[in-house]
DNA sequence: CACATTCTGGACCGTATGTTCAAAACGGCG
DNA sequence: CGCCGTTTTGAACATACGGTCCAGAATGTG
């Protein structure tokens, strides 16, 4: 019934999310959406309510990314747990990607100013501190952490740094300076384990 | 010669700077600024020529300030250069003001398209990074970590913790996590002094 | 006091913005 | 085929925006 759509909805997702990424919320113009994403706007509109819905579609999305990748990097041999870690900090102190996380920058630009953003960083957060604990907690039951430490801590210390340098990178810290503070970090982690 | 100006442009800076740190550089107006400053359009153009120049030296002075900021760290007792370090991150931990930074706002908004906002905030990281390896290097003279350590890289994670701490205060992460990732951070440093 | 110079407030301008809308286009269904 | 509900399109709209302009106010100088 009715007209088909000619679009698909995913790939206009991640169109509007290349923009948002590049420019933002406030700098990014429905028309320049519209040219990222093929529709004009009146489909756009259509679509997604308006300007906001839009981004947090997008920001949902993204979210719901960030979420499932927290969860995969908990799968795999716990003894290998900190190396998961390790790739993890050094894929993100490798990037050279000035434009980043979309988490990172949204939550910058608008969670002061828009609660549902607010609320779906905050939780976005909550499940990465999650997953980063669960980590630390498969390194110590393999040996490779203190057992006594405090997992929560040391999880936070990992997504901590896991943020801190996306915001070097973003800010053009050298690539290798990052990658020596995402293997002190968890060199400094590992180096609380009884044996060493 | 000529009527004098009837406003202190550092106050006029600094007004406009809480304006930019709240809403960001697209999401405020020449109108709004013109409110937060007290004054009209027209001697805000005439005292900094566009928004953007007015962008640029908000950015440039709260750089200026961070640069400040880092050097007075170093100041004091070398033994004491750990608990200074401490206090910086424990302070990150603590606010619980949505703002959070204008380097990291401002960066996150404005870097991948301002080249002139990109590069001071990168003179800014370097600057912090610096100051960040001069209180490792103190702390390893004074016998607090380890002198064999990078002193560069454990810098490098003093400054990344902080900004991700920064990251996650704007994300509404609870301040006893972020102060307890604070601690478990500066631990990990001191940690692997000699003698301990 | 008159002049030159600078600053101030706010009206004004052209444009870009977010959003709406009516009509045309389309495909499923009787 | 013709109807119906949906989508598409692009023009149209009101407004908000960044920026300009100027008449007048305020000061130091001769």
């Amino acid at each position: 019934m009715g007209r088909p759509r000619k679009f698909d909805e995913r790939e206009v997702v991640v169109a509007a999310r290349r923009q948002f990424n590049e420019t933002g919320f406030h700098g990014t113009s429905v028309d320049e959406l519209s040219r990222a994403t093929g529709l004009s706007k009146g489909s756009l509109y259509g679509a997604f309510g308006d300007k906001e819905g839009l981004f947090r579609r997008v920001f949902d999305d993204y979210c719901a990314g960030t979420d499932e990748g927290a969860a995969s990097r908990l799968e795999g041999p716990e003894d290998e747990a900190l190396d998961r870690a390790r790739d993890w900090l050094r894929t993100t102190a490798r990037s050279t990607d000035p434009r980043g996380c979309l988490l990172a920058k949204g939550t910058a630009e608008l969670a002061s100013e828009n609660p549902a953003v607010a609320a779906r960083a905050n939780a976005a957060y909550t499940t990465l501190l999650a997953g980063c604990r669960g980590l630390i907690e498969q390194a110590q039951r393999a040996g490779r952490v203190d057992p006594g430490a405090d997992a929560a801590a040391l999880g936070g210390v990992l997504l901590t740094t896991q943020r801190g340098l996306e915001a070097l990178g973003r800010a053009g810290v050298d690539p290798s300076v990052r990658l020596a503070i995402a293997d002190a970090t968890i060199d400094g982690i590992a180096a609380s384990r009884p044996s060493g």
